[in-house]
DNA sequence: CCACATCTGTAGTGAACACTACATATCTGG
DNA sequence: CCAGATATGTAGTGTTCACTACAGATGTGG
């Protein structure tokens, strides 16, 4: 029994275009026709590959959260809690408007709404902005509990505070504004995190 | 010369709920099947009265930044800028998550990526969303000229920066968070507002 | 070199879409 | 009551979509 004809792309590079090409114009925005022409196969070998386009959203998805995991790790990384919305926000304003991307981000672009058949298409992405919440709220419990962050405040509401306010950037990149504006925005909401932040003694 | 037979239908009652479907399932996501149904009219009544379906999203975006400016105007009425924010966030927080409307706000759920053809729709959202910026950047200003914002502080940005979280919260009010969490988030928000605030003597 | 398994390209498939032709119905002005 | 004008309901139109049948190509194991 042989093995069969080995495939003629790679799966990795392909998955980056096609990341490209629902980054740009969300879910149902991107077609077939367009993903196999960016991904440089035939939809034959797209549907062996990936199972269907919904299928291949997810591949490009768990491509974008692994790439984007490790910039999370290291803003998770920063001292105090002030450092980590500065590092995460300022970094958004920059990745969001980087020219070697599409602007804005997958996570939002991908799509807030979809029609009939692709419904959970929105809430998978939602998932994906929770983990990054999630990740978030840890530090933030850890910077109370080390009294980087004062004791009335809230690490769950300051962490989908920031979730909030990097959606919000880009919506607004996607739509439009440069990096000079997202920078501005991400200026005044590091802000609200340094009003929960303890006094430096 | 006659007048022709009249309309049977309200054309203001057509479009909320037009409205409501767009809001519910994005520009592209309703069908035109969905529109006329919740219309209640057949489709030759839709095209004659609104054009296209892009027609009749303008025609809904009008309807909603109508019944939105009324409320805009309540909100830039609080005494200072914080009170503008925390009005502003406050009241998206609640109206988002009205359960007599479908979660989120149309500008935002109605559009963000587009396919082929409707690639100028989120460019109109984006417009509709600038005018509620420019309104509150000019009260910002005001805010300025009065003493009731720091010297130092940006009015720009600072009408930039709500319009951002409020764009957020939408965003996150229709892939599911409740009320309490968006109030989180506002309160939060605020503080950021508050510490562009002169103090209080 | 042959049986078999997997991939690839061509060329479609049925379904859903936005939109409309057309006949009919209902109004106004004369 | 008639002519012109506009609205309505039925029943489509062509296009585009995600997806696939099929035949040929290219590999492996025996």
């Amino acid at each position: 029994m042989g093995m069969g004809r080995p495939r003629e792309f790679d799966a990795e590079t392909a998955l980056d275009q096609a990341m490209e090409v629902f980054w740009r114009h969300g879910y149902e925005g991107a077609t077939i026709a367009q993903l196999t022409e960016a991904m440089g196969i035939n939809p034959p070998s797209l549907y062996a590959c990936f199972g269907n386009k919904e299928g291949l959203l997810k591949a490009a998805l768990d491509r974008y959260t692994k790439l984007r995991g490790v910039w999370m790790d290291e803003v998770v990384a920063a001292p105090t809690a002030r450092d980590v919305a500065e590092r995460m926000l300022m970094g958004i304003a920059d990745k969001q408007t980087d020219p070697a991307n599409p602007p804005g981000c997958l996570l939002v672009q991908g799509g807030i709404a979809c029609g009939t058949g692709s419904e959970n298409v929105p809430f998978e992405l939602a998932a994906r902005r929770a983990e990054n919440e999630e990740q978030l709220r840890e530090r933030f419990v850890r910077a109370k509990a080390e009294g980087d962050l004062k004791p009335s405040s809230d690490p769950a509401a300051l962490a989908r505070y920031v979730s909030a306010v990097s959606v919000g950037m880009g919506v607004m990149a996607s739509s439009g504004s440069d990096r000079e504006a997202l920078r501005q925005v991400a200026i005044v909401a590091v802000q609200a995190v340094e009003a929960q932040s303890a006094d430096r003694t």
